[in-house]
DNA sequence: CTGAAAGCGCTAACAC
DNA sequence: GTGTTAGCGCTTTCAG
């Protein structure tokens, strides 16, 4: 039988139990030092005994803080947020912090939503791979006005003045281009993401790299694409084109995943007739039917990074030293660009 | 330049600017109908012009209701755990909950520390994939004791009278076994899960299966794995075996993918001399060197399930119809079993 | 229909 | 060292 429900232990009949002021038990729940040895080891007998737990809801409204932030990704299920959302986890569980992890949908008003949300919970801060439109600023103004904390993460906007911590997006996309380059490929093509900084950086990246290795693509070899779905679909397109590329650089592993499917089911080989190179490094990338090229930007540490700076800033008073860390990318060859 | 941080509107600050009671402001904004229409209107009016948002801390504890649930899953990196989350937040989400997601990376004093913090923070139920060994009581003694609800998902505890939402195992176990043996295979292998729940139920309708097929094999054809490293490692003492295995049958879709692996680096055509199953249908299945066959445990319709029955045991005022739900599995047959 | 009184469980700031 | 006084911003209960 289960035991009936028991009202929780408060601060109150700690204080009464032991004949002293629910303030000294306050004091030796948090820690401070000015308390006597002696009432400080009755209380903590009694706090233990009673498995006194404190009421955080009533902590928060009367400290005014809360010790919770919140974490707003576009899509849990692509591991590369996943991961982000695990970084963070672990870099502010000993801090006393909670996450509250919220999915967007890559929908920009549930989006606004949640943070409004999160704000009325009164986060401490918010971290934040955002989807709003690249010139929108009203969301990130109403965040600023409330003058709470928040980092930006692996999508910049320039509408915002918020610290921001994400992999260095045209860097990635020269190291991926280059790459290309130097195992000989000459018409090599983009799948491209949507219009925000990652998209658009890497983008940049690639037609850097061309440039400087004096190729020249017709633009019918930039095809946009989010996923494998849609990349499998840009690929098809990609290899009717009459000079048929020779390399595909996919915005992320998605998209070059579903790109590779499309190459296999056309007879075409890879690496021999058409190398394939995406990023992120996503787990399962040496597991798929050619283990795929890609470009690590080391998920976990973007998510330790920006925790930490918000952590800092949350504890700091009043001045935002406006940072901005770009994570240096990594090339893992494997076989599909052998 | 950010404009300076402003002082949250409170519920007083509208009160006073229309001279009317904090009280009939509060029912306002609750949308109480006991209050005149006029005065109403002006409320609204003023709530709009200011942005009032409520101060959910301060709801909470005067209501003693957080409206927000506890999520806990052993690694949000399975994609599993993160299709379990995402059906778990679009069902709460519209009915004014959120969730916390907290990560046990399978640790079970992890876990409990959540629960214990989640607890603190007052949630009013808590989502339970646990990792707790199977005989401990102790966790689910507190959380019971506390009178707090919760439903158990995914994996079940004889321990634990609460409710229990997941896939059912046994049939899982059958349907893969069965689908092997259609195919024409004899010595049928399978990697086992972790001793709970789940790994123990599959593994039982494996055997089962096989009995009724009057197929016996070896002991050594059940090795015991987690994800992909393991399941990889576990693959390649299979196919050491003397009597080599016609086929795999992985816990899940990393060990057996990992399995894959395994097998195709040891030159094995697949499926052509040895066939392979998983469990999940992860949603990389198909780019997979060999589309992987599997079996579907309709993730999302798990969390939704799970999210369900909680809200509706939140509601109830003082019982606990301990219900369970086993969701019927699906064949999904790809390449590795053609 | 409206509001006054009385907290929710805890902490900040300052007295003793 | 310890306790007192005042809330935090909201809701509950119950009178008007």
């Amino acid at each position: 039988m289960p035991n009936a429900p028991t009202n929780p232990v408060r601060l109150k009949d700690i204080a009464q139990d032991l004949n002293v002021s629910v303030m000294t038990v306050s004091k030796v729940v948090r820690g401070c030092a000015d308390v006597g040895a002696e009432t400080r080891s009755r209380v903590l007998a009694r706090i233990k005994e009673l498995n006194y737990q404190p009421n955080w809801v009533a902590r928060s409204l009367a400290a005014r803080r809360t010790f919770m932030i919140g974490l707003i990704v576009p899509d849990l299920m692509h591991s590369f947020f996943a991961e982000i959302a695990k970084g963070v986890s672990a870099t502010i569980r000993p801090l006393g912090y909670d996450v509250v992890i919220c999915n967007s949908e890559e929908d920009c008003e549930l989006e606004a939503s949640e943070v409004e949300r999160l704000m009325g919970r009164q986060v401490d801060g918010l971290l934040l791979a955002s989807a709003q439109p690249p010139s929108s600023l009203g969301l990130f103004e109403r965040i600023e006005a409330r003058g709470i904390p928040y980092v930006l993460i692996d999508r910049h906007f320039a509408a915002s003045s918020a610290p921001y911590v994400g992999a260095d997006d045209d860097a990635i996309g020269r190291l991926a281009t280059n790459h290309l380059i130097e195992r000989g490929c000459r018409r090599i093509a983009h799948i491209a993401g949507p219009p925000l900084t990652p998209g658009v950086g890497r983008a940049k990246g690639y037609r850097a790299a061309l440039r400087a290795a004096g190729l020249v693509v017709p633009d019918s070899y930039v095809i946009a694409a989010t996923d494998d779905a849609s990349g499998y679909r840009a690929a098809q397109q990609l290899l009717a084109l009459d000079p048929r590329p020779d390399a595909i650089f996919g915005y992320n592993d998605p998209t070059a995943a579903g790109a590779m499917k499309a190459i296999l089911e056309a007879g075409i080989r890879i690496p021999d007739e058409i190398k394939v190179i995406g990023v992120g490094n996503v787990h399962y990338s040496d597991l798929l039917r050619v283990p795929l090229s890609t470009i690590d930007q080391s998920s976990t540490a973007i998510g330790q990074q920006a925790a930490d700076m918000l952590i800092r800033a949350i504890g700091a008073k009043r001045k935002r030293p406006i940072k901005t860390v770009l994570i240096d990318p990594i090339l893992i060859a494997r076989e599909s660009t052998r």
